[in-house]
DNA sequence: TTGAAAGCGTTACCAT
DNA sequence: ATGGTAACGCTTTCAA
């Protein structure tokens, strides 16, 4: 059965003072012949501390959570597994919280893993969440006062945040586009708000602009992030001179892809396209699909980085993680 | 500040006790003056209970061990999804771990666990504990001295289990092929003592045997659930007359479409293909993928409200949840 | 209808 | 070098 400290203090004949020094290993001044006996006995009886009185006591859980939109979504499983690694690397465990897209029950989530006591918070906020405008996000943010970093998406505020490059994923991909010839581009991003669509966007107009070409508000297309977004999408697309779509998000391109294929015909014989997330799918189509390439098993260790420094120290960090194409087949130069 | 039952109790002029019994809408003899007013300064002052004190003083932790093999397996991540929700409906939370695959690993990650004073855990098994033989298996499961139920896998051991009947899927997805007129199938199972593989593979061999066709041991395949073990066996199996394949995953059968793209061709033109798990993406590729569908939402749930009942009960649950066939368009009569 | 107090298993301060 | 004990915040039994 579950055995005390008070127990191993009974039965070593000493004080459970010196058994919880010794089985925490303090530079206490205890006798070598001591420290082995307890530790034995400890050993023996397979002792396991009870962790919810060690919480109480230090007032602290070696616990983090971790608010994510969708536990399912290739990206932000990958996403988990990294910081669910290294958190595991470091010592803590990781209470995963799905908000299911939601910022109603993200907000109460986050409350409840405050009131469970965990150390800090990984949050990686929801579309819905962002989509309220700025003034709500920043009202939620503030109102977390337990160490956090926000993950994947940015703020002005000045809190502890790292996201990947976005400008730089949606500059690239343009610019890989006009690199083939193409100067009628359509571009599908997050709906307004969505997290990183606005600086996708961003990257793909600055692209544009520093060619010399012109950015023509009809070739921007809004979506959720998802197969159903890309499926509606393309097919307003089609009415555009469009000769090469960026999609900012992989499941987008399948949706569309998935359009095509019911009509029969093959998306990429139509377009040159560019995902993004590189999710390994891309691989096995064929042709095989360019995508922006995202770090993302860094992207969850640096986050957890900066909560750990964060748990210790007062100063804000802001990181920004570089992003890269990864060119495969189905970009096509255009002649 | 964090607010204390003790300073709710000063400040309404009240015992802790009282707070404590209003606060958890004990059925006790309160006045209704009292609840009130106590439910108002609690909820004026946003009072959250300290989770650390109640589990300690109630000796139950609230929270629930998920171990898998790995996160970001779409399989798995679904799993996930599907078990922490539905935990989180209970009021648990869940403390999700990677076992990376790798017996060891998982192993020590169950007994850290257990002396994080989870209240039950829901083991995923990873491939690499059943591929150590059952006495090893065993072993490890007798070890494990809280409740916990055995997800995704079975085991002759009287213990809580819930999986999906994958004899049902090999059958199913056999017999589908022979009704198309196939009587060279290949299959491609999990490597020896895989989870679910050798089910799977007896399921394909009684369809054959019940449609009077031999089992030509030449056709049966084996490799690791993935892309590369798809990747692998399909260079293998063009050795072989077969005209249709059953992989038993539907990464596997990625991996194989992959095979055929690097060398210009098409896996489809060549067979009829039918896969397990039925991944979103299957309804993206041209032409769509037939597969065995898994109810993993329902696995999910099941599994937890099995656990649920072991919580509080001793008597041992074994669940087998049946499986269908989503029918698309890679399996075509042979003519 | 309400309160006092013991107890949950640790930690950490203060003695000795 | 070691022990006593308050404290952590809550639940629960027993009394009033």
């Amino acid at each position: 059965m579950k055995l005390t400290m008070r127990e191993i203090a009974k039965m070593a004949g000493v004080s459970v003072t010196t058994v919880s020094l010794v089985l925490n290993d303090k530079e206490a001044r205890i006798s070598q012949k001591q420290r082995t006996k307890i530790k034995e006995i400890a050993r023996k009886n397979n002792y396991v501390p009870n962790s919810s009185a060690v919480s109480l006591a230090k007032n602290e859980s070696n616990t983090i959570g971790v608010v994510v939109p969708n536990i399912s979504n290739p990206f932000y499983s990958s996403l988990i597994k990294a910081i669910s690694n290294e958190l595991s690397k470091r010592g803590y465990y990781s209470l995963i919280i799905n908000s299911n897209d939601n910022h109603e029950n993200e907000a109460k989530q986050v409350a409840k893993l405050v009131s469970r006591g965990v150390d800090g918070i990984l949050l990686v906020p929801s579309n819905d969440l962002y989509a309220q405008g700025t003034d709500k996000v920043n009202t939620f943010l503030n109102s977390i006062d337990i160490p956090f970093v926000l993950v994947n998406a940015d703020s002005d505020l000045d809190i502890n945040q790292v996201n990947l490059d976005s400008f730089e994923g949606g500059y690239l991909a343009t610019q890989l586009l006009i690199d083939n010839g193409h100067t009628d581009i359509a571009i599908v991003t997050g709906n307004k708000g969505f997290v990183n669509a606005e600086t996708r966007l961003l990257g793909y107009q600055k692209a544009l602009a520093d060619n010399g070409l012109t950015i023509d508000p009809n070739l921007v297309f809004r979506a959720p992030y998802d197969l159903n977004g890309g499926y509606e999408r393309i097919q307003q697309i089609q009415q555009t001179p469009a000769t090469a779509i960026f999609f900012c998000s992989d499941l987008m391109l399948y949706g569309a892809v998935k359009q095509f294929n019911e009509s029969k015909r093959n998306l990429f014989d139509h377009y040159s396209i560019i995902g993004y997330d590189d999710t390994f799918i891309n691989e096995i189509f064929n042709p095989t699909i360019t995508s922006v390439k995202q770090n993302v098993s860094q992207l969850g260790s640096e986050a957890v980085r900066v909560l750990y420094t964060a748990l210790s120290s007062k100063l804000t960090i802001n990181v920004k993680l570089d992003v890269t194409l990864n060119v495969r087949d189905s970009v096509k130069a255009l002649d």
